[in-house]
DNA sequence: GCCGTTTTCGGCCCGACTGTTTTCAGTCG
């Protein structure tokens, strides 16, 4: 059993615990043991068998022996005696919003609901509405609450979000009345995938109305969730979140940095505040009046900006994206943080898709958005003539957009385009197109897009094959993430890494160049191997001019610096944030 | 359940909003 797995029962027996309204502390001692699981990067059977396990902050004696039990035996009884309380159908009804461990544990034990499909004819019929702590608006909840799991995933990409924050955001932004405003939550964090959107502004009082009402009444806002008098909650026609919070201006970076989180960042941070003898909320510091616990008086430490508030704690400035209490703080105390990949780093990125295949933008539009961000080349790499679905290029095509390739870089100064392909690996490993057209292309990505099913083994095999080619430069999304919230198809990394290595071939790994936590294994393991990396948050969505918004490519030796296009700077960062991880 | 360089017991982050309630529990982030 793997780590993600174990990570996921620990969670489990958390929300278990809620349900059977165990003390608070108690289930949330397994979630944090979970997330703290997720962050080891050691063997797992070597932890457990020398005993180290015991040893990291946040897993105790019981977390332990479930960690243990699963590892040796795959079973944990803890675990499965718990399970016996509740069916399993249960965890599904906790997805639905508004619906939480009480509500659920009571239902469950009042009127034997266990699913969703349960509460649904209950809710149609009526019968919640007469239940004690429930009525006729909170069926009506459930019932939209249902329908909203139905429809929509509850994470977008973080493209797909950021879209449908922009729109909305814009307009807030433009009002008069604010004075600061900021994307916040896991979107400002930079998260793979999201949850739903916050956005914080800070306004003079007379116009709190008038924003929030900007807010509800905007023309992507599908429903009006909640709606107080300084936040407002609603779903946006995109099936997503949005909640919007407005405070006074000198409460701003304290409400920026409350809702970017992420929970448990902030709620060391508060801990922090509180060997101060100060409570930290999203309105600014208080002091805890000696004798009388709990009671507060004005505020003692004056933030202008977030920077303020982590100094006020002793911290060095920490970034967004590191924000999610995995080391982060301890760095931060100690002057170790690392520092990031930013877009300045960026010189260029190899697997972007034009309006010859599935992007949405033409060449010379994304040559021009390129040269805009400062980069000095941007690789070409639209989809071979299997990818139908994605309007794969012809061989004849193929040679039309070289030609083009070749006029603008004919105009350019101090930039390139690179004319490349992302070359479909066919189900036996062969390449979609023949060695003399590959040998047409400045550098070739190779990618699965297909026959996803095949077993571990034959798939690795199938890449093996096709990294084998001489023409291949990069295999394509080695972390396979193609589609949201799926883990890819199964291959071994290691034995890919290994071969690449051998053959000198770059990998290339879809997270975010500044949130590498979901892969940053796998990378490390790339780099300790001398195997080149190129990122890319996703390439599959990212097409059109996100790909120069969001791709990098780092480049670590090979065919590259034959370019002049070597990223010294980013690996060196990229490492950095390696040894970082690796400490913790 | 987990933690501790003042601690092995007594804390564990904190507030807005909703819907149900006559003062608050539950949920959410």
């Amino acid at each position: 059993m793997d780590k993600a797995q174990i990570a996921d029962i620990l969670d489990e027996v958390g929300t278990l615990l809620e349900l059977k309204g165990e003390n608070p502390f108690k289930s949330r001692a397994f979630h944090n043991a979970a997330r703290v699981l997720a962050g080891v990067t050691e063997d797992l059977k070597t932890l457990v068998e020398n005993g180290e396990i015991r040893k990291i902050k946040g897993i105790g004696e019981s977390t332990a022996k479930i960690i243990s039990d699963l590892v040796t035996t795959g079973k944990s009884p803890d675990h499965e005696s718990l399970r016996k309380f509740f069916p399993a159908g249960i965890f599904d009804m906790m997805k639905i919003q508004g619906m939480g461990p009480k509500k659920v544990a009571f239902l469950y034990k009042k009127m034997k609901i266990s699913s969703i499909e349960d509460l649904e004819k209950a809710a149609k019929a009526g019968k919640l509405e007469k239940l004690e702590g429930f009525g006729k608006k909170t069926e009506e909840n459930i019932l939209l609450g249902i329908e909203q799991v139905r429809k929509h995933s509850s994470k977008f990409h973080i493209n797909v979000a950021e879209t449908a924050a922009q729109s909305i955001f814009e307009v807030i932004k433009s009002h008069k009345g604010i004075i600061r405003a900021e994307l916040a939550g896991s979107l400002r964090r930079r998260k793979e995938t999201i949850g739903d959107i916050d956005i914080v502004v800070s306004a003079k009082k007379n116009d709190v109305k008038e924003i929030m009402k900007l807010f509800t009444s905007h023309k992507s806002v599908e429903r009006i969730t909640g709606e107080g008098e300084t936040k407002a909650s609603v779903v946006l026609n995109v099936g997503i979140n949005c909640d919007l919070r407005v405070v006074d201006d000198k409460e701003f970076p304290f409400a920026l940095n409350y809702f970017t989180g992420s929970k448990d960042h902030n709620v060391h941070i508060r801990s922090l505040a509180r060997e101060n003898g100060w409570t930290l909320n999203e309105y600014g510091f208080a002091v805890i009046n000696a004798g009388e616990k709990g009671r507060k008086s004005k505020k003692v430490v004056l933030c202008k900006t977030e920077e303020d508030i982590y100094r006020a704690v002793g911290l060095d400035y920490v970034e967004p994206e590191l924000r999610e209490d995995l080391g982060e703080i301890e760095a931060a105390q100690s002057g170790k943080l690392p520092k990031l990949v930013t877009y300045d780093d960026i010189r260029g990125t190899f697997h972007c898709h034009t309006n010859y295949s599935d992007g949405q933008n033409t060449l010379s539009e994304m040559a021009a958005g390129a040269q805009k961000l400062g980069w000095e080349y941007l690789g070409i790499a639209d989809h071979s003539k299997v990818a139908a679905y994605a309007n794969g290029l012809s061989e004849e095509r193929v040679k039309k957009q070289h030609k083009e390739i070749d006029t603008l870089n004919a105009k350019f100064k101090n930039f390139r385009l690179f004319n490349g392909s992302e070359v479909d690996i066919l189900t036996n490993g062969d390449l979609d197109f023949s060695d003399k057209v590959l040998s047409s292309f400045d550098y070739i990505v190779a990618s699965v897009h297909s026959n996803f099913k095949l077993n571990e083994a034959d798939m690795t095999k199938r890449i093996k094959k096709a990294l084998k080619n001489k023409h291949v430069t990069i295999l394509g999304h080695l972390t396979g993430r193609l589609l949201l919230e799926r883990d890819g198809y199964p291959l071994n990394q290691t034995e890919i890494i290994n071969a690449a290595a051998d053959l000198g071939k770059i990998i290339e790994i879809n997270a975010h160049p500044m949130r590498l936590d979901l892969d940053w294994q796998i990378v490390k393991y790339a780099i300790s191997k001398g195997v080149m990396i190129a990122i890319n948050p996703d390439s599959h969505v990212v097409t059109g001019l996100t790909d120069v918004q969001y791709g990098v490519g780092i480049a670590r030796k090979g065919w590259c610096e034959k370019k002049d296009i070597l990223n010294t700077r980013s690996v060196k960062q990229v490492e950095d944030y390696f040894k970082f991880r690796e400490t913790k």
